[in-house]
RNA sequence: GCCCACGUAGCUCAGUCGGCAGAGCGCGUCCUUGGUAAGGACGAGGUCACCGGUUCAAAUCCGGUCGUGGGCUCCA
C-alpha cells in the first residue's frame, strides 16, 4: 500500500492523499470548478506547479486568478512564451532574464538588431499562436552539469553565467511547446490559461543593470487570465497619462521647460502661487514646531566639499565654477553648510535641541537620461532641516519630526507609510552610538504605535533612517519624506556643545525633509489632484463672469470686494458669451465661477458655479466671501478627485 | 552617460514618392450683449531644433550636436 500524506486546506480540514499527489489532483478532489480555475498551489508556504508531486504532509492553498501571487505566475509564464516567440522570429537572439514585475513582466534579450514597434506586433502574433496551442508547462529537475552542457550547446552564455552562480547540485528547467528555459518556477499549467496579453514597450537595459556590461533589449508586457483585467490595466495607464504633471503643468500654465536650461523649470506666475502657498503652510508648521530658519550660500569654495566628503563621492553630480582664481561649487545639499549656522557661536547643552530649517535651492548635475519633468531636475528647492541634539533627545526629536510629517500630509489626503532602515555593512561612526540610535528610532516608532516595515542594513553609511512614503490618488507610492540620523558630519566639522561638566561633547545631527523638494512634491500634487487643486492652493480661486457688458460694473464691484479679502480672483470681462467664459474657467480648473447679471446686481448676490460640480444657485456675496475665506483658511480638500 | 523613439506656428498635431509650409485651438481687429462647458468675420504668426552632407531641388534622405520621452533595481 502506498504511503499517505496529510493535506491541510486553508479552512483547517485535512484530506489524506497518496504521497506524490499533485496540486491538480488535490484540486479535483475538492471540486471540478476549482480544478479548472486553479493556476498554482502553495505548499507549506512555497509556490508549486500544479503538476509537481507533493512529498510530505502539507498545508496547502490552491491559487486561482483571484490571488496576487498567481498574477506573478501568469506574468512570468507569459515572459517565457514571449522569449520563445522572440527566439523563433529572431534566430541568434540570446535570452537572459525575464521576471514578473509590479504590473506585468519583461524579458531582456541580447540581440544584434534592436527591436522595432513592428517587431512587437510580429512577436505578439506568434505568442497568440503559442498560447492558443494550449501547451503544458512541464518542470524537470536535472543535474547542474547537465544544464551547463545543455545551455552551452545552445550558446546561451547568460544562462551559463546564472548557472555558475547557483550553488545547488540540481536545477529546474521548464518547457512549453518544445522551448526550454532555466527557471525556478513555478508556472501556470498550460499556455491557454492566459486569456489576454499585450506587449507594451521596448527599452534598453544592461546585463545585471550594470552599464559597463552588455547592453540588452528589453520588452515589457502584461497579461491576465481574463480580458477585463487587461482592459483595466490599460485604462490605468491612460488615466496616469491624463494626470501627467507635464501635460497639466503646461495647460494650467504652472511651469515651463526650455532647452536653454535642461532639467530646470521656469516657474510661471500660476505655478509660483503653488510654491508660495506651500512655503507659507510649511513655515506655519515650522514655527509651531519650534524651528528657526536659516539660509546658506549657494556658491561655496571647494574646500568645504572636500571637508564634507562630497568632493570625493559626489563630484560627478556637482556644478563646479572656476572664476580663474578659485574653484567653487554650487551646493548640491544644504547639510555641510548648516553646520556653520550651528557653529556660529558656542552652544550649551541647555540650547539643544536646535532645529534649523532651510528652504534651500540646490543644484545637482544629474545625467541627462535621468531627467524627467519635475520629478527629476537639476535645480530644485528643498524643504530641508537639520536638528542638532543630545544623544538622549533622539527619540523625542524623531517623534517630533514624524508628527510634523503626518500632520503636514494629512491636509493633502496622503497616508504616510514608514520604513525603518538600519545599519549597513559599510558604516562609519561609533558602533555604540549606532546601537543607541537604532534603539531610540525604534522607540519613537513604537511610542506612536506606528506600523512600519524594517529595511535591514538599508541605512545611510552615516546613520540609520526612517523613510516615509505616501500613496497618491492612483495608488502609486512616492518617497518624499526622510528622517536621517548623522554621526559623521558633526565629527567632520568638529561640532560640539558644552555639557554640564563644562566638557566639549559631540551633538547628534538629524537631517529631515517633509516633502523633499518643492518641484517633485508639486509634480506629485498635480498628478494626485489631476490639477484640481484645493481652493487654498489653486492659482486662481475665483473668476467673476458678467453675463454681458451691462453687468461689468457690478462684476467689478464683486471682483474688488474679493481682492480686498485676499482671494485670488479674475474678472472675465471679454466680450464672449457666458458659456464660453465658463468653459474656459472649467478648463483652467478654477474652483469657483461667479456668474453675475441683472438679478445678482439687484440684490448684491452672486450665482455660484463650482468646478466639476456645476451650478450651486444664488447666494449673497457676503455669504460667499465668508464661506470661501473659511475654506481657504482651513485649507480644506475639495474632494474632486 | 547608454539603448530606442521623437523634435513642423504660443499649444495640439497633419504634411503621401524629395518638387511653393498646412489645420484646429490660442493671439489681434471688428461685429455680436448673451443666464451655466466653444457666437461670427477678417488678420497676423514659421531659419520645419541646430550644424554639416547628398541632390537641379531637403521639413522629407544621410551624419553629427542639442533637447524631450520611455527604459537601464525588481535577480533562473
Amino acid at each position: 500500500m502506498k504511503e499517505e500524506i496529510k493535506i491541510t486546506l486553508p479552512d483547517g480540514t485535512t484530506i489524506k492523499h497518496p504521497k506524490g499527489v499533485t496540486g491538480n489532483e488535490v484540486a479535483s478532489v475538492i471540486g471540478a470548478g476549482l480544478a479548472k480555475a486553479a493556476l498554482s498551489i502553495k505548499v507549506n508556504g512555497n509556490l508549486y506547479d500544479l503538476s509537481r508531486p507533493i512529498l510530505e504532509d502539507a498545508e496547502i492553498e490552491i491559487l486561482t486568478d483571484k490571488s496576487d501571487e498567481s498574477k506573478t505566475i501568469i506574468w512570468h509564464s507569459t515572459s517565457h512564451i514571449m522569449a520563445q516567440a522572440v527566439q523563433e522570429l529572431f534566430p541568434g537572439t540570446k535570452v537572459t532574464l525575464g521576471p514578473p514585475i509590479a504590473d506585468g513582466f519583461y524579458y531582456d534579450f541580447d540581440t544584434e538588431k534592436p527591436f522595432t514597434t513592428d517587431d512587437l506586433l510580429k512577436i505578439e502574433t506568434r505568442m497568440a499562436e503559442i498560447i492558443s496551442g494550449d501547451h503544458e508547462f512541464t518542470r524537470e529537475t536535472i543535474q547542474k552539469d547537465d544544464a551547463i552542457k545543455m545551455f552551452k550547446e545552445k550558446g546561451e552564455e547568460y544562462k551559463l553565467e546564472i548557472l555558475s552562480e547557483i550553488e545547488d547540485e540540481t536545477v529546474s528547467i521548464y518547457t512549453q511547446n518544445d522551448w526550454t528555459d532555466l527557471c525556478r518556477g513555478p508556472h501556470i499549467p498550460t499556455t491557454s490559461k492566459i486569456k489576454s496579453f499585450k506587449l507594451l514597450k521596448i527599452a534598453g537595459s544592461y546585463w545585471r543593470g550594470d552599464e559597463k556590461r552588455q547592453q540588452l533589449q528589453r520588452i515589457y508586457g502584461t497579461s491576465y487570465s481574463n480580458e477585463k483585467e487587461l482592459e483595466q490595466h490599460l485604462n490605468r495607464l491612460k488615466e496616469a497619462k491624463l494626470r501627467d504633471h507635464r501635460k497639466i503643468g503646461k495647460e494650467l500654465e504652472l511651469f515651463a521647460f526650455h532647452d536653454i536650461a535642461p532639467g530646470s523649470p521656469f516657474w510661471l506666475p500660476n505655478g509660483m502661487i503653488l510654491i508660495r502657498e506651500l512655503e507659507k503652510y510649511l513655515r506655519e508648521k515650522l514655527d509651531e514646531a519650534g524651528y528657526v530658519e536659516a539660509s546658506t550660500p549657494m556658491l561655496v569654495k571647494k574646500s568645504l566639499w572636500e571637508k564634507s566628503g562630497h568632493w570625493d563621492y559626489y563630484r560627478d553630480n556637482m556644478f563646479v565654477v572656476d572664476d580663474g582664481e578659485e574653484v567653487y561649487a554650487l551646493k548640491p545639499m544644504n547639510c555641510p553648510e548648516s553646520t556653520y549656522i550651528y557653529a556660529a557661536k558656542t552652544r550649551s547643552y541647555r540650547d539643544l535641541p536646535i532645529r534649523i530649517a532651510e528652504i534651500g535651492r540646490l543644484h545637482r548635475n544629474e545625467v541627462s537620461g535621468a531627467l524627467g519633468g519635475l520629478f527629476r531636475v537639476r535645480q530644485f528647492t528643498m524643504d530641508d532641516a537639520h536638528l542638532f541634539l543630545l544623544p538622549s533627545q533622539i527619540t523625542e526629536e524623531v517623534n517630533g519630526c514624524m508628527k510634523l510629517i503626518s500632520d503636514f500630509y494629512s491636509i493633502f489626503g496622503f497616508e504616510p507609510k514608514y520604513y525603518f532602515a538600519t545599519k549597513p555593512d559599510k558604516a562609519l561612526g561609533d558602533p555604540e552610538l549606532w546601537d543607541k540610535a537604532e534603539v531610540a528610532l525604534k522607540a519613537a516608532l513604537d511610542t506612536q504605535n506606528i506600523d512600519y516595515k524594517l529595511n535591514e542594513k538599508d541605512g545611510a553609511f552615516y546613520g540609520p533612517k526612517i523613510d516615509i512614503q505616501v500613496k497618491d490618488a492612483l495608488g502609486r507610492s512616492w518617497q518624499l519624506a526622510t528622517i536621517q540620523l548623522d554621526f559623521v558630519l558633526p565629527e567632520r566639522f568638529e561640532l560640539n556643545y558644552i555639557d554640564e561638566n563644562d566638557k566639549k561633547q559631540r551633538p547628534v545631527m538629524i537631517h529631515r525633509a517633509i516633502f523633499g523638494s518643492f518641484e517633485r512634491f508639486i509634480g506629485v500634487l498635480i498628478e494626485h489632484f489631476t490639477g484640481n487643486f484645493p481652493t487654498w492652493l489653486a492659482p486662481v480661486q475665483v473668476v467673476v463672469i458678467p453675463i454681458s457688458e451691462k453687468h461689468i460694473k457690478y462684476a467689478t464691484k464683486v471682483y474688488e470686494s474679493l481682492i480686498k479679502t485676499g482671494v485670488r480672483v479674475n474678472l472675465d470681462s471679454r466680450s464672449e458669451k457666458m458659456g464660453a467664459k465658463i468653459r474656459d474657467s472649467e478648463t483652467m480648473k478654477i474652483p469657483y465661477m461667479l456668474v453675475v447679471g441683472e438679478k445678482e446686481a439687484e440684490n448684491s448676490s452672486v450665482s455660484v458655479r463650482k468646478h466639476l460640480t456645476g451650478d450651486q444657485g444664488q447666494k449673497p456675496l457676503e455669504e460667499f466671501i465668508k464661506e470661501i475665506k473659511e475654506e481657504i483658511t482651513e485649507r480644506r480638500l475639495n474632494n474632486l478627485n
